[in-house]
DNA sequence: CGCCTAATGTGTACAGCGTTTACATCCGGG
DNA sequence: CCCGGATGTAAACGCTGTACACATTAGGCG
C-alpha cells in the first residue's frame, strides 16, 4: 500500500543494502541498542532472516556500516554548527553539537565509540579519523600553545569533549540536568579546561 | 582435583553469589563482554543455568553488580596510585592508572561505563560517585583556579581522563602506540590541559 | 531430637538470536 | 532465448535469557 520504493518491489529489492541501513538506524533511534538485532533489521525490511547475509558478511559488519554512517553524520553536524558559531564561540559551540548528538543519538553514539576501531573495517576507522578532523582543525585555529603542545591540546580537546558527552550519557555526570543546563555546563568545563593558557 | 571451595561442595553451594561474581570477572578478564553470557557464568561455577536466578534477579542486575565491584576497584587502584606519586605529579599519576585501568580490563571498563547508570541500581550508582571523589579531591588540593571554576575543574578533569581511556581503549587514537608511549602522552595531555592556568 | 518451611539448586521448556546449508527466483549478457 | 550469477527464501542448528515446576537441603521451633 505505502511500498513505493526506488524500485519494484518484486522477489528482488533493488537496494536492499541501504534499506537494511535505514531499517537498522530507525530501530536504533527507537530503542536501546539491544533491539537492534539482525533479524529484526530484516523484519522492519520486509524481508527474511538471512537476506542481510548477501550484503553484509556477518551481524558485525552491519553495526560498522552504522558506525560509519555514525561518524559521517556527527561529522556533518560538527561542520553545520562551526559554520554557525558566534566569533570566538567556536570550540564551545563544537563541543555543545558533540554532547547534543550523543544525546540525541544515543545508541548510535554508544555504537560508534563502544566497539573496537579494529583493522577489519577501515571505512568506520577513515570515518572516526575525518570527524576527530574537524575538532583538531578547529583547535589548530585557535589555540595559542607552543607549536610542540599542539599534539596534546588537539587529543586532550577530542578527550575532554568525547569524555563529557560519555559520561553525561550514562548518567555519571549532571544526571537529571535539563539541556540548557547541560549546554551551560559544557560551556564552563570548556571555557575552564581550554581557556586562554 | 582443585576444587576447595571455602564450603562443602554440596547441593548447596555456601556462597554462590560470590562464586558467580568471580566466574563472570574471569569471564571478562578472558574475553570480550559478548563471551559474558549468564549461561557460561553459571558453567563456570560449576552450577546449573538457572542457580543464578536464586542470586540475581537477571542478567542485568549481575552486570550492575559486575560493574560496582569494576568502580571500587579502580577506587582502590587510583588510591594507590596516588598514595606512590612524586609530589606535584598527583594528577598525572592518577590519569596514568586512569588509562591503564582501562587498558587493563577493557571488558569490565566497557561494562562499568557503557550502561545507563539508573536509578535501578543505586549501588552502582554510589559505587562511580565514590569513585569520581578520589579525582575531584584532589583535583581541589591542586588546582589553583577561582572557586567558581572548581566544579568545572573536577568534571572537566574526569571527563578528560575518561575520554582519553575510551578513546584509547576503542582505538579512536594512538592506535598501536607502546603502555610508555601511552603514558607520556597522557602525561603531555594532562600537562597541558590541567597545567597551571 | 525431629519436623516443616523457606532458601537454594535442578530439569524442562519456550521463544528469539546469529549463522549455515540447500533451494528458488530473477536479471542481464551471450 | 537461455543460462549463469546475483539475490532472495526455507529449514535447521546450537546458543541465549528466562519462566515454571520440582528436588534437596538448612535451620528454627516443637
Amino acid at each position: 500500500m505505502d511500498q513505493v520504493a526506488t524500485a519494484r518491489d518484486a522477489y528482488h529489492h533493488g537496494d536492499l543494502r541501504a534499506a537494511l541501513l535505514n531499517a537498522a538506524l530507525e530501530l536504533l533511534e527507537e530503542g536501546d541498542e539491544a533491539a537492534l538485532s539482525l533479524r529484526a533489521v530484516a523484519r522492519r525490511a520486509g524481508v527474511s532472516p538471512n537476506a542481510p547475509y548477501r550484503h553484509y558478511p556477518d551481524k558485525d559488519d552491519l553495526l560498522a556500516a552504522l558506525a560509519t554512517h555514525g561518524f559521517q553524520d556527527l561529522r556533518r553536524t560538527l561542520l553545520a554548527a562551526e559554520a554557525t558559531a558566534a566569533p570566538g564561540e567556536e570550540l564551545v559551540t563544537l563541543a555543545q553539537a558533540y554532547v547534543r548528538y550523543a544525546l540525541d543519538h544515543q545508541a548510535l553514539f554508544g555504537l560508534m565509540f563502544a566497539r573496537p576501531c579494529d583493522v577489519r573495517h577501515p571505512e568506520t576507522r577513515a570515518a572516526a579519523d575525518e570527524t576527530y578532523a574537524v575538532l583538531s582543525a578547529r583547535v589548530a585555529a585557535v589555540n595559542t600553545r607552543p607549536a610542540d603542545e599542539q599534539a596534546a591540546f588537539m587529543a586532550g580537546s577530542w578527550a575532554l569533549v568525547h569524555g563529557l558527552a560519555s559520561l553525561v550519557l550514562y548518567g555519571k555526570l549532571a544526571r537529571d540536568s535539563k539541556p540548557e543546563e547541560l549546554s551551560a555546563l559544557v560551556r564552563s568545563v570548556v571555557d575552564t579546561m581550554c581557556g586562554p593558557a
